[in-house]
This record gives C-alpha cells, sequence and structure tokens, in this order.
DNA sequence: TCACTCTGTTACACTATGTATCTTATGGCA
DNA sequence: TGCCATAAGATACATAGTGTAACAGAGTGA
C-alpha cells in the first residue's frame, strides 16, 4: 500500500486513528479494543484502518515511536557540568512526560509496548554509558560498563513509571534531581559504607 | 464453578494447562496463542479450557501467581547484617531465576504480565525499605522512602531482566553483588563527589 | 476540469469465542 | 467389587471479530 503521507485526507485519517486509539486504551484497556472500535472512535470505516495499519499493534507502534523520536530528538551532547548541574537526559525525560502525558501513562501501562520501553531504556543506558565517558574516570572494580547502564537506565525509567503511576505528588525537576543523586550516590549515606563486600574482578565469574 | 482442586484429575488438567502454556508463550508469543492451542498442546478438550478458567490471562496470572508466591516463600526476615554480608532479597531473586529460569522468560518478555511485575516491584520495594529501617539510619536530605524504594526495586529488576536478555553472560552470585553494590554506592566513585547538587527538601517541591 | 488517489459501502469466507447438551471416563468409598 | 459423584470428551451452534474484494463516491492538485 504505498501512500502518500503527505496527503492531507491520509494525515488526518492516520491522526485521527491515533488519537482514537490512544483515548481507547485509557479507557478500556489494549486487550479490549477491537479495529471495528477503533474505526467507529475514528469516525471513519473499517476497512480504511487495514489499508493503514496491519493490526493493532501497528497502531501502537506507530503512536509510540513518534513518542520516541521526539524524545530522542530533544537530546544534547552530553557533558559532566552538565549532568552535575542537572541538565541530564534524564531531566529531559521528566519534561518530554510532562509534555506529553498521556502517551507516556499508555507506554507505561499497556501491553504492546515492551518494545518501546525496550527502546527507551536503552537510549537510557547509552547516555548513562556516555555520561560516564564524559566523567572520563575509571569504572570501580571492573564492573561491566552495560550493566551499570542498565542498572541506571532501568533506575530511572522505574521512577518515572512510580511518579505517573501516583499521579505526580512531586514536581517533575525534584523528581529528576532525585533520580539522579540516587544514581550516582546510591543508598551510602543511609546504610553507610562499612561492611560492603564490594563484587570481586569479572574474570572469576563468568557463567 | 466449584472444581475440587483436590481431585488430582483437575490437578493433572490444571498442570498440563500451565505447562502447555509456558511452552506455547516461548515458543510463538502470548498473542498468537488461541485457546484451541492451549487445549491441544495440553491434550485436552477445548471446553476443558473454560471450565478451568475464564481466558488466557487467567491462566497466565495463575502460571505467574504460583511463581511469585514461591519467591516470597523465600523471603526471610531482613537485617543489616545479613543484607551487608550478601543474604539479600536480591540475591534471593537471582537464586529464584535460576531455579524458575522459563517462568521468568515469559515474566519479563510477554506481555500478559503487567500486574505481576508490578506486584514483584512493590515486593522489591517493600524489602527495601525494611532493610532501610533496619539500618537505623537517618535518610539523607528527606528524600521520600518510598521514591528510593522504588528507584532500588526497579534497578534490580532491570539488571534482573537485562542478564536474563543477554542469556546470562555471569553467575547469579555475581549479578546479585553488582545489583547490591549499585544500589548502595551508586555511582559516586566513578562521578565522585563533587559538584552534585543535592535535591532540595520535599516541602518546596509539592506540585 | 480532469486524472488520480483516498475513503465509504456492501458483501463474503474464515476463524475464534463462549455456551449447551449429552455421553464417557475416573477416582473415592461402602 | 460395584456404585456414585464429579470431571473430561464429543458435538453442535450462535455470535463476534478478522481480513479481503469489488465498486462507487469524494478530495486533492495540476
Amino acid at each position: 500500500m504505498p501512500f502518500n503521507p503527505q496527503d492531507p485526507r491520509v494525515k488526518k485519517t492516520r491522526q485521527g486513528m491515533r488519537d482514537a486509539f490512544a483515548r481507547l486504551i485509557l479507557q478500556k484497556g489494549y486487550d479490549a479494543i477491537s479495529i471495528q472500535d477503533i474505526a467507529e472512535a475514528a469516525q471513519t470505516a473499517r476497512i480504511t484502518f487495514y489499508r493503514h495499519y496491519r493490526d493493532k499493534e501497528e497502531l501502537l507502534t506507530d503512536c509510540l515511536n513518534t513518542l520516541y523520536e521526539e524524545l530522542r530528538a530533544k537530546a544534547k551532547p552530553i557533558t559532566l557540568e552538565g549532568v552535575l548541574s542537572g541538565d541530564s537526559p534524564v531531566r529531559l525525560l521528566y519534561e518530554h512526560i510532562e509534555e506529553q502525558e498521556m502517551l507516556y501513562r499508555i507506554l507505561f501501562s499497556s501491553r504492546g509496548t515492551q518494545t518501546v520501553i525496550e527502546r527507551l531504556r536503552h537510549h537510557l543506558a547509552a547516555q548513562a554509558m556516555e555520561s560516564i565517558r564524559a566523567s572520563g574516570r575509571e569504572i570501580p572494580h571492573d564492573i561491566p560498563l552495560d550493566i551499570i547502564a542498565y542498572h541506571v537506565a532501568s533506575g530511572q525509567i522505574g521512577l518515572a513509571m512510580w511518579w505517573l503511576d501516583q499521579n505526580k505528588p512531586y514536581t517533575a525537576d525534584y523528581m529528576a534531581r532525585i533520580s539522579l543523586w540516587l544514581t550516582l550516590t546510591g543508598l551510602i549515606e543511609t546504610m553507610g559504607e562499612t561492611g560492603i563486600r564490594l563484587p570481586r574482578p569479572l574474570p572469576d565469574e563468568r557463567a
């Protein structure tokens, strides 16, 4: 189906589908939605759906890819000074969540989104690695860099999910700073340093 | 349907369904599975499925609830000494993942599981709070305890997901220690302490 | 205006779902 | 051992959703 994405009719149809779909997901959940429902809510014919998307999944991907591309477009070059002064990737994430709250609620809650969350996690992990490189410091105990990066990214995404789930009890700015602070300092002030058995270096531990 | 769960016929039927379902999910994915498929794979009649479960979702919940209950049953009282010597909730998690790898793969990859992952996150968050309380220390900067707990739990789950996704490149023991270490000390050794703007206390930041 | 493209209408075959009815098999117990 | 309660199997059916086809009508842009 070689549709022309520039055609105003096509634009209108697809935008209508995306909007209707987002509304329906929040209203009754991904699984309970039929193609019929989407077509009706978008005030279009059922067959028109099939002309543009193979299935629900593809429409959802269309919705969330746009979201992800938007976040990526916001990314700036990473410097240690920028990160420490609060101009961090996690701050951009919280700003973007504020702008696109409805879509992030779908991303974090629905089911057809595992791949997009995975992409977001990869993205944040890559940025974490870049931040660590920008710091120019040695990694302690030879902990593999990708492990660190995924731990950081997972904590950041998890905290953002918690924030939306709790209906944003704190400001995005506060959350971004907390997230960065926990990532950087962990619980060391709380738990204390004494007695922590550091992991041994890597080679002994290969499975 | 007041079935007797003790009846050996019932036990056999349900166990067969659970096993068949787990195999099918890993084989072709949750969405692509029909009730027919499950019944066939379990070598039973389609109608028998409906006698025991309302839909796919309920069968999946049955599978994963068992998993979650098993993990919960392993939990021990938390002490600071136990946590620091490596006898931590996250170690139990990794041990359990090794024991039930197939089901955890389903839990972490499939779609019908958001609620169970959420429950796992709550569980780990609750244990993190308990660990912090057991330490008897003050929480720095009045950071809300639940924020810390969810950050910790998310990092731990995310790292475990990464580990399975990468086909377990390191031992469970090593992963558990890394996870604990990152949680406790963060990246402070890597990024350094200077220049980090700590979050201001809470009251100014309420949304 | 005209050619082209997109959308709407109607229709159809196919598959999965959920339920009902009746028959057969199984396990516990006197 | 034979009986009884209960679970599983076989068959059938109504319903809903899916995916596709053919044709008519509306919109876009030159």
